[in-house]
DNA sequence: AGAGCATATACGTGTCAAGGTATATTTAGG
DNA sequence: CCTAAATATACCTTGACACGTATATGCTCT
């Protein structure tokens, strides 16, 4: 489990992450809202923990756990690269579209064979 | 492999995504420049395409692989929910040290006690 | 048609992480 | 102190996926 990626990988995990971002909870009330077993939610919010996702406070018996800023801003660095790139061809796209507007489609001679990725369902 | 952060899960995955940041490539250029077996290669675009973050076009033997944008967009549509959060606790770090300038650390009584995560390496 | 290059796929194997169940730990309150 | 509540941890099992090796497919050129 080394990078931030792994960790948000997990859908359960994102999902607390998601719950968190109201206000802090403690796991009794993740585990309720989530309708996970308990010790799933403590399991998940320790890697979450230990990867910097959340930091948790003591209340009596309860744990409060928030989120941490870090490790978001590191996937968000990430993803940066890619961001010019994206916005690009969201560009492309709406200029393509102009031109469907003004003319009909033109039969294109398909030399190249472009795959498509799979519908997500 | 349902969802997009199960696919940036995986760093070779990553390194090839990276790698087509700055133009599309066949796959004896990827295999080379990130020095991994061919099939390997193969396998994670197999994976990538399907997950609709490549799409290649056929070139005589070659395929060259470039990117696509859509689920990058995905992506930072799930960190979206917490940018917000996150730029305040910038805000409040930054405002947190410009105190400390000012005034030397005043001793508080620590009733809570936070658990930190664990240093990344 | 045959050889050789580029890429894809099939198959077997090992590893790791998530889930379930049971149990330990901590704390409040009578 | 003893019990009940809240949370954490231990242990086991299972499944998925990444890798390596081998082989298949497809294309070009002579």
């Amino acid at each position: 489990m080394e990078s931030v990626f792994e960790i948000i990988a997990e859908p359960n995990r994102r999902a607390i992450l998601s719950l968190l971002v109201s206000s802090q909870q403690s796991v009794g009330e993740i585990e309720r809202q989530l309708r996970m077993p308990q010790p799933t939610v403590s399991k998940h919010l320790r890697v979450l923990r230990e990867a910097g996702f959340v930091e948790s406070t003591v209340d009596a018996q309860r744990r409060l756990y928030r989120l941490r800023p870090a490790p978001f801003q590191e996937v968000d660095a990430w993803l940066a690269q890619f961001r010019r790139f994206w916005s690009v061809h969201v560009d492309a796209l709406e200029r393509h579209l102009d031109r469907m507007d003004q003319s009909p489609p033109t039969k294109r001679k398909t030399k190249e064979k472009t795959t498509r990725p799979k519908p997500r369902t």
